[in-house]
DNA sequence: GATGACCTGTGA
DNA sequence: TCACAGGTCATC
């Protein structure tokens, strides 16, 4: 599951459910799911007999610090990952992605000495394991997003805002609907050049952002924004005609009316 | 920075 | 059969 909210999610399942349990086996059949070298033999050298001790996250990106200080584990969701603690998964169903149960897709997982688990269960297989991964190329956490890390990121760039925003680099935790949902929220197209996007713009923005995680995050998930995904609907704002565009290489739904 | 690639499932 | 999907990466 995809954005700051599900992940979040995701990790506060680990967190609580999943911490200062001993790790008896690896579950890692899928060697194109480790990333940047991690292997299977790695992955159970370093787990085994130890414990996770935190469940950070950073944007997307979770983190598992272990009860050895030289090992952390990274997981990330992808497109259609969902964690699984005891066979119970956290949050809402993934709304384009399949919501059914098959083991083959647990793509990573532990046992725990109780007789639990923790699985990631991802059927595109986009998501992603790996030992030790970088933190610092990550930008601040969405989720405390500040207006001077957001006018930091916008900068004098020439892309558009949305591709921006979007850059994990830049703010980590903003995919798609929510950049979408808070550009429609703070009446700013997303097309729009991040340079042009004036001191007066920014702090919208930065207001925009912030409520549209903390309302969306209330209700249950990155969809659950009050912009129809659809060029049949009519902006519920201003009954304006809902465009659908490609910007940034990702399908961008936008009021004509009032995001200029 | 836009594009296609990665991978697999779903629904029209 | 096709387009589409809440992400990220390499490559012009």
């Amino acid at each position: 599951m995809p954005e700051v909210l599900e992940v979040e999610a995701a990790r506060a399942v680990l967190s609580g459910y999943a911490l200062d349990r001993e790790i008896t086996r690896v579950h890692a059949p899928d060697g194109w799911f480790l990333k940047r070298g991690t292997t299977a033999a790695a992955l159970r050298h370093a787990l085994i007999g130890n414990q996770f001790t935190q469940a950070r996250r950073i944007g997307k990106q979770i983190v598992l610090d272990t009860s050895d200080p030289g090992v952390r584990v990274g997981v990330h969701l992808g497109m259609s990952g969902r964690v699984l603690v005891d066979g119970e998964e956290a949050g809402d169903p993934l709304l384009h992605a399949s919501n059914r149960r098959v083991t083959k897709w647990h793509r990573f997982g532990v046992y725990f000495a109780d007789g639990g688990s923790f699985m990631l269960r991802d059927p595109r297989r986009l998501g992603a394991v790996e030992l030790d991964p970088d933190e610092s190329r990550l930008g601040p956490d969405v989720l405390s997003l500040t207006p001077g890390q957001l006018d930091r990121a916008l900068g004098s760039r020439s892309a558009p805002v949305k591709a921006v925003l979007m850059d994990q680099a830049r703010i980590a935790g903003l995919g798609n609907l929510l950049t979408d949902e808070a550009l429609w929220r703070a009446s700013i197209d997303p097309a729009r050049i991040a340079a042009t996007i004036d001191a007066d713009e920014r702090r919208r923005l930065h207001r925009a952002i912030r409520t549209t995680v903390r309302v969306l995050g209330r209700r249950g998930g990155s969809h659950t924004g009050d912009m129809p995904r659809d060029v049949d609907m009519a902006c519920p704002r201003d009954g304006g005609a809902l465009q659908r565009r490609r910007i940034a290489g990702r399908t961008t739904y936008s009021c004509s009316v009032h995001q200029i």
